[in-house]
DNA sequence: ACAATAAGTCAGAAAAAGATGACTACCCCA
DNA sequence: TGGGGTAGTCATCTTTTTCTGACTTATTGT
């Protein structure tokens, strides 16, 4: 279920939220990545020198209930969980690619 | 002088920077308004509810370094001070406009 | 049984960001 | 001379974010 989340939207300006949910420590890298690939959790944690668990934990749970992640459990023992880009979080690439374009 | 800040360059993703420099409170409003007209330092703290005296001062002076607005003295008694879009903000035009597209 | 990997959670500490209230400096008007 | 407007600064407090280290649950390999 898609709730993209908007509890107390106090927003004076309609760009606001969507800035806020891009911005965040970790999240543009962590979206980035996502850009290229499924993620997995541990290997993130190791990919992004300097991050932690806690902060990437709540980064991609807040990802998710944003509605730009998806998560899925992939039945493998272990199991494996993975986090790839939803149809909302693929509707702003342009928008990022734009960004990275202007320097 | 365009020295669009770049003291601890430790971004993992290009677009890291430029998001940050959009968000912050009180920036995506303030870039907003800058959209459509010069702005003044207590207009601004007047039509931003809310917003304080500091917050707004820092807000400004960032945005002015990142180089996305331009600072000028209008040469009026009592001096006025506008605050526009310099080049690079007008850059980014496009990519906010796209942003408030998407919800 | 023991160590290791996967994916986290939790409480508390530290750091960063934001807000508040007082104050400055300059100018204008009555 | 005092009040009001311009555009801020400064020190301090509060709130929000982020980080640290310990701990958890489940499974696999030796």
């Amino acid at each position: 279920m898609t709730t993209p989340k908007n509890p107390k939207s106090e927003e004076g300006c309609p760009a606001e939220g969507l800035l806020k949910q891009l911005s965040g420590k970790w999240k543009p890298q962590i979206f980035r990545l996502a850009l290229e690939s499924p993620l997995r959790f541990n290997s993130l944690l190791r990919q992004i020198q300097g991050s932690n668990r806690q902060s990437l934990s709540v980064a991609l749970k807040e990802l998710e209930s944003e509605g730009l992640l998806e998560k899925t459990v992939i039945q493998l023992k272990p199991l494996h969980i993975e986090y790839v880009l939803s149809e909302r979080g693929k509707s702003l690439v342009a928008v990022f690619r734009q960004l990275e374009g202007l320097l």
